[in-house]
DNA sequence: CGGATTTGACCCGCGC
DNA sequence: GCGCGGGTCAAATCCG
């Protein structure tokens, strides 16, 4: 496997066949495929678990939620504290969105190991699991492609970075920081 | 030599 | 209770 980097579809660089090729219209896009999540476009995705200790015991490596065969697109967000009485849930912000890219790196900055990678059903293509290699940055992403166009890769986030951005990317850096403001995270 | 990847095994939650 | 699906760990390997 080759290493692309800074191969970026959200960079200016008119290499990819990006809908959109103004500067800030790529973040709309971005935040239009959040909207319409909350909105329902997408299934709703739950967040319900949470990590009460950091993995420290081989036994105690399970966390996570399951999610269905379709991607969801989830969120901190989620009304999840209407429906459940008093849990122990500590909403885990999951941020997804599609991008259109030759690449499953998709290079924002951070720092990715990858930690794992499984086949999914109803996929040809199998998902690769990467963690933020940072002092105390739990923070996941898993990478995924649409069996119908491979041409489409979803990147679920999962956590925020509590840390600076390592690399310079501009345009990237800029709608993260979008992304962080629009959370109420 | 150190850090990142790879890949199989293991483990857990859920559905049947 | 078992099997499936999905997620993570960990040892071996690869690469710079």
């Amino acid at each position: 496997m080759e290493k692309f980097q800074m191969l970026f579809p959200f960079s200016s660089t008119g290499s990819s066949n990006y809908p959109v090729s103004s500067s800030m219209t790529d973040s709309s896009h971005v935040f239009h495929n959040f909207q319409a999540d909350n909105s329902g476009g997408f299934l709703g995705l739950k967040t319900e678990n949470h990590h009460p200790v950091p993995r420290t015991s081989p036994e105690s490596n399970k966390d996570l939620n399951s999610q269905s065969s379709s991607l969801a697109i989830g969120s901190g967000t989620e009304p999840q504290a209407a429906k459940k009485k008093g849990e122990k849930k500590i909403r885990k912000p999951k941020y997804a969105f599609q991008t259109r890219s030759q690449v499953d790196i998709l290079d924002d900055g951070y720092r990715w190991r990858k930690y794992g990678q499984k086949a999914v059903k109803n996929n040809r293509f199998p998902r690769s699991y990467y963690r933020c290699t940072y002092q105390g940055c739990d923070v996941k992403k898993q990478v995924q492609r649409l069996t119908k166009d491979e041409g489409v890769v979803v990147t679920t986030y999962e956590g925020m970075h509590t840390h600076p951005i390592e690399k310079p990317n501009d345009n990237f850096e800029h709608i993260l920081s979008q992304m962080q403001v629009y959370t109420p995270f």
